[in-house]
DNA sequence: TATCAAGTGGGAAGAAGTGGGGAAAAGTGG
DNA sequence: CCACTTTTCCCCACTTCTTCCCACTTGATA
């Protein structure tokens, strides 16, 4: 279970962290690819099965702009001996990662989120809206 | 069954006393995270786990947010031999904890909340509003 | 009053984050 | 087709922070 907040800050190489935990879990390699509310995301091999087997189960035709969006922005991250993954150009553009970045647990994931952006995120989580999601999902 | 309330002072290293009773209850660790109203929550094993799976039962997509609001401030709190856990400096400032805290039990959970806001909560729940809850609940 | 349990503080060993250098591979021009 | 340049990637070393363990004090109880 993926879980936690992690800050790391991304160098001049456009190296980033990754937590030991969350690469214990993952295991050797996992895939990242862009993700909604402008964060990455990390899928262990397994999860990233489901979610394309789930993803092919649907209309070709409707979901071509979800299969775009998943599959072109996709890498597979291999960490190095210190435990950081490269991150492409146009994956750090996505999520608007520069310098200082958080990376959480989602459970069956993990998301990397600009260090600011995921603070401004939660600070709205705080304010309020969390309560009524929960009592809407009847919680 | 958890229930009472208990202080306990913040050290300079961030870690919390947590009652006897309660680590006992629980088990040799269990999980804390960010919880409504600000304050911080504590499940055992099995109660975290029956929380999971309620939200993976939701749609991904819709709840996103919560599952980011409790997966990414979720730790496994390991007591060390003096029974304190530690508390990462997220948590701390969702709740809002700075030194005097207050630990109390609610039945299936424990719940951390710093000792003023613990004191106002108080003093409006004494106010009203519990009969007109209970009321609405049709206790 | 003595003993035990429990709360608090500090130090040391180990792990993890960060930066830099070197080798290999790929791309480009002659 | 070969050689040179540039970029990518891997490995090593250092510093910082976390985490575990031990000792002390305080309060309760017999």
């Amino acid at each position: 279970m993926l879980m936690g907040e992690y800050s790391y800050a991304i160098d001049e190489k456009g190296r980033l962290g990754f937590p030991p935990k969350f690469r214990e879990e993952m295991g050797g390699s996992f895939i990242v690819t862009r993700w909604l509310d402008d964060c990455l995301v990390a899928f262990s091999p397994g999860e990233w099965e489901r979610i394309s087997a789930l993803l092919s189960e649907k209309s070709m035709v409707k979901s071509r702009d979800v299969q775009r969006f998943l599959y072109s922005g996709a890498i597979q991250a291999v960490p190095d001996r210190q435990g950081r993954i490269l991150l492409p150009a146009n994956l750090r553009r996505h999520a608007g990662l520069e310098k200082d970045v958080a990376v959480i647990g989602v459970g069956n994931h993990a998301e990397i989120w600009d260090a600011r952006a995921w603070q401004e995120k939660n600070e709205c989580l705080r304010g309020g809206p969390i309560a009524a999601i929960m009592e809407e999902l009847e919680f």
